[in-house]
DNA sequence: CTCTTATGGGTAACCGCTATCTATTAGCCA
DNA sequence: TGGCTAATAGATAGCGGTTACCCATAAGAG
């Protein structure tokens, strides 16, 4: 969150409500779900920090305070540095393949079937998806993000499949056994 | 956290440490990366909930104390809401995507050697990962685990290839225009 | 016998996010 | 004109997770 409101102040200074809404034109329909209310505890620890000065530009009286806040060298040095550094979210699928384990272990569901509900899901997500990626303009960044999540999504399902052959194997053993 | 600690515990009672131990056992090499001081943390959180009750069971009084955790009604309850409910995970590739937007609009980097630099390392990770799941033993929980996470390392290197053409076209338009 | 290290168990502080609350401005409508 | 609603701007509290640190035991090393 940090690194995403210095990158945005990176092109030029803004205040909190300008960045919010910056933030979900940039991110499409995946920004929805953004608070409005974490900006302003974001700039406030960025300013603590030292990496963004406010320079109180209410020139109406008449308006509500802004701060507008501004980048400095030592935030301009931590957007450099963002930039450099190859950083990727790891895969958070331990979530279900714990379900699973404790679904089988303690005899309260049967795998496969989380499975079967599991993928039912995901197919509707793909579809939700795919269809919001066709209402984005081609080209747009939003659109670009969202090809992104259609192709997660179809990596999932063929893991849902792995699962599904997996476990289904586990209960002919303990049938036979 | 919560959730896991629960499911743990719906196979069998036991005591922080023991808990911490069959996590990472479930989990292979991804658990690797988990705290031991969050299994406390979480026990604490969910016997203050009503979810787990702590039966002292220190047998030995020469061993440190350690409290055995069990699940209360309320607690057994949960998990099979827990079992119940189908969650995914949403897909975090907005940082990435932000990081181009940034770079491209601050003129700070150039967004396609951004996703070159990417590449390099996913498929750095897709060659790790491989590996382990070479180690884990075929039909492991483990190497099921693993298995999903090269298939979402080979859709987001795919997202990648998108991403390179977007704004490569971009460049294209900047530099013709 | 002491010093060091590893193991087992725990606590406290910090950080990020979400939900919720206040206050002002603007628009609408009766 | 008064009252309702939505949008804008900002602040606060609480929850959940991670990190860093602390205490005790056990095992070796000198």
């Amino acid at each position: 969150m940090q690194d995403a409101v210095l990158a945005m102040l990176a092109k030029e200074p803004s205040h909190g409500y300008h960045l919010h809404a910056r933030l979900r034109r940039s991110l499409g329909p995946l920004g929805e779900s953004m608070n409005r209310g974490q900006i302003y505890v974001t700039l406030a620890r960025l300013e603590r920090a030292g990496l963004v000065v406010c320079e109180r530009a209410d020139g109406l009286p008449e308006r509500p305070e802004r701060k507008v806040y501004a980048l400095t060298p030592a935030g301009q040095q931590r957007v450099a540095a963002w930039l450099a550094e190859v950083g990727w979210p790891k895969p958070d699928l331990a979530e279900f393949h714990l379900k699973l384990a404790a679904a089988a272990a303690a005899r309260l569901a049967d795998p496969v079937e989380l499975v079967a509900a599991q993928r039912r899901e995901l197919l509707r997500r793909l579809r939700e998806a795919q269809r919001a990626a066709l209402a984005e303009p081609v080209g747009s960044g939003a659109g670009l993000l969202l090809e992104g999540v259609v192709l997660r999504l179809q990596a999932d399902l063929r893991w849902l499949d792995a699962c599904e052959r997996a476990w289904s194997k586990v209960d002919d053993e303990v049938e036979g056994g």
